[in-house]
DNA sequence: TGGGCCACCATGGGCGTCAATGGGAACCAG
DNA sequence: CTGGTTCCCATTGACGCCCATGGTGGCCCA
């Protein structure tokens, strides 16, 4: 499998620490990852996560923007100055920053969703919640 | 036969599986399918499952949306987020997890319905439930 | 047409492997 | 010297893979 799909809840450890689920670690390194990059989600609560290459395709995409428009200023702002970079020791865990917590409102346990060419980090009851939401407002709309 | 017709019960074991049906199976390997993706019906209390293709469908229906827009990455939560992929064992079984559980309130028995191009997991007294209600609506209506 | 044989499918369970988790100890930086 | 990391190793529980069994339906033959 070559994208991120699915998710999966971990517990954070007494270090601060939490696995990041195999299948995406498989993905990771099937495009030989070893670095990740990550940034805030322009909607959601949840802190988003890929190769460095996410970098070219959002600066593409700010540059086809109007560079005065302030989703564009607002996009840089978040990718370019939110962005931080994060590395996974040898057991393919990462460590749960302020940066992260802070932002998603994680405490103990994270809930990894997969959004195709990227993944997310949440709090596992706020992604309950919007991933209800956003099913029923689909009902309604068929 | 190339599609998922009719429906079957069968028992979940000690260790959570369930076998799919073999008529459904045999639609499975004659389209080489040998991973399954599965999703929420936006319906139903029943999850579905399909080859990998659908997830292509899903995807080109997101694509032609604005990537960054909250509507594109709503869809992407639920298709990318709330879809698993599963795989059957050696003998056709596959896992009940708690994603389909809760979703679906299977407990101890899975009821299998085919839906042409794919098929779905139900509680067996739901699609009995919902089954006969859809048999009197169209009874009401003639 | 009835009986019996056989194949296939649903089900049960053993066992090895790997992922998730926990914790010790070395290492670095302030 | 001290707090925070990073690297490594241990544990355990879940899952994948494999083989066994039994029941049922279909098929063949008498």
């Amino acid at each position: 499998m070559n994208r991120f799909l699915s998710n999966a809840t971990n517990r954070i450890d007494a270090k601060g620490r939490v696995s990041v689920p195999s299948t995406f670690r498989a993905v990771l390194a099937q495009a030989a990852v070893s670095e990740l990059y990550a940034w805030q989600d322009f909607v959601f609560p949840a802190v988003s996560m890929a190769g460095p290459e996410v970098l070219d395709r959002f600066e593409r995409m700010i540059g086809s923007q109007d560079p005065f428009s302030a989703e564009a200023n607002k996009m840089s702002l978040l990718i370019h100055g939110g962005g931080v970079f994060m590395k996974l020791d040898g057991e393919g865990r990462l460590l749960v920053t302020d940066f992260i917590r802070d932002f998603t409102g994680i405490t103990d346990r994270v809930t990894f969703a997969g959004r195709g060419d990227h993944f997310q980090l949440w709090e596992p009851a706020a992604f309950e919640e919007m991933q209800s939401r956003a099913r029923k407002e689909r009902t309604a709309i068929s």
